[in-house]
DNA sequence: TGTAAGATCTAG
DNA sequence: TAGATCTTACAA
C-alpha cells in the first residue's frame, strides 16, 4: 500500500502557499485511548513574524513561541483565553518564525471518539473552530513541539485537494492587528468553515475601522 | 508584582 | 451578549 504520510519536501513551502495546499489534507492522531482520529483541513490562517503583528513570534523569540523557530513540520500548540489549545504546524526554515493555524477540520474518521472529546456535540460545531478542533481531536500541550514528519502519532496524509473556485481567501478572525492580510484560506464549499465573527471582534474591527 | 490583552467558546 | 478562564508579556 502506497505511504500517504506527507514528507519533508512538503513542508519547506512557503507559508502563504502552505496555507492553501493544506486545504483538503487529512490530520491523522492516534489518541492515547486508542482511537484513530482523521480530519480533513478546511480552514488556515498563516502567521509570519516579519511585518505580521498578530504573529506571537513579532517581538522576537519568548519560551512560549520557541516552537516557531524550529524546523518545518514541527508542531506549535499554545494555550489562550483560559480554555482553549490551538495547533498550527511551523513553517519557513529553522530560526526564523512562520507557521499556519488550523481552524476548521472536517471529521473523516473517529467522529464518535471526537464527540466525547467535546461533550457529546456533533454535527458542524464538532470542529469549526481552532480550540473546537483540538478539543475533538485529543491534541493538547503534550503534542507541543513535536514534529509531523517523526511523530508516530501525529501525522499528516494526502488528501483531496479542492478545487481552484473552491479556495476562498480573508483577512484572519479573532485578532486586532494586521487584520487587513488576506491570510486566511478556507474551502469555501465546507460547512466545517468557522467564521462567524464574535462580538468582541465585530467591535475590535469596526473600531480599527472608524479610527 | 500588577495589569491588560488575548489566534476562543458557550450558556442564556 | 456577556462572562468564564488563566497564561503571557510588559510596565513599574
Amino acid at each position: 500500500m502506497r505511504n500517504l504520510r506527507i514528507q519533508e519536501d512538503f513542508f519547506r513551502l512557503p507559508t502563504l502557499l502552505m496555507t492553501e495546499k493544506l486545504l483538503g489534507m487529512v490530520l491523522v492522531h492516534h489518541a492515547p485511548g486508542g482511537e484513530l482520529l482523521k480530519g480533513k483541513i478546511v480552514e488556515t490562517e498563516a502567521y509570519l513574524a516579519e511585518g505580521d503583528q498578530a504573529c506571537h513570534a513579532y517581538r522576537g523569540m519568548t519560551p512560549r513561541n520557541r516552537p516557531m523557530f524550529a524546523s518545518p513540520g514541527t508542531i506549535y500548540i499554545y494555550f489562550t483565553y483560559g480554555n482553549h489549545y490551538l495547533m498550527n504546524i511551523v513553517t519557513e526554515p529553522e530560526g526564523t518564525a512562520g507557521a499556519v493555524l488550523l481552524r476548521a477540520l472536517e471529521p473523516l474518521e473517529g467522529v464518535a471518539a471526537m464527540e466525547r472529546n467535546r461533550g457529546s456535540k456533533s454535527g458542524t460545531i464538532l470542529t469549526n473552530g481552532p480550540g473546537k478542533l483540538t478539543q475533538a481531536m485529543g491534541i493538547g500541550p503534550e503534542l507541543n513541539s513535536c514534529s509531523l514528519l517523526h511523530s508516530p502519532k501525529l501525522f499528516l496524509e494526502e488528501g483531496k485537494p479542492p478545487l481552484p473556485d473552491e479556495i476562498g481567501t480573508s483577512g484572519r478572525i479573532g485578532i486586532s492587528r494586521s487584520t487587513e492580510l488576506p491570510w486566511r484560506k478556507y474551502i469555501s464549499t465546507s460547512p466545517y468553515v468557522s467564521g462567524k465573527a464574535s462580538t468582541k471582534r465585530c467591535k475590535k474591527t469596526r473600531n480599527a475601522l472608524e479610527s
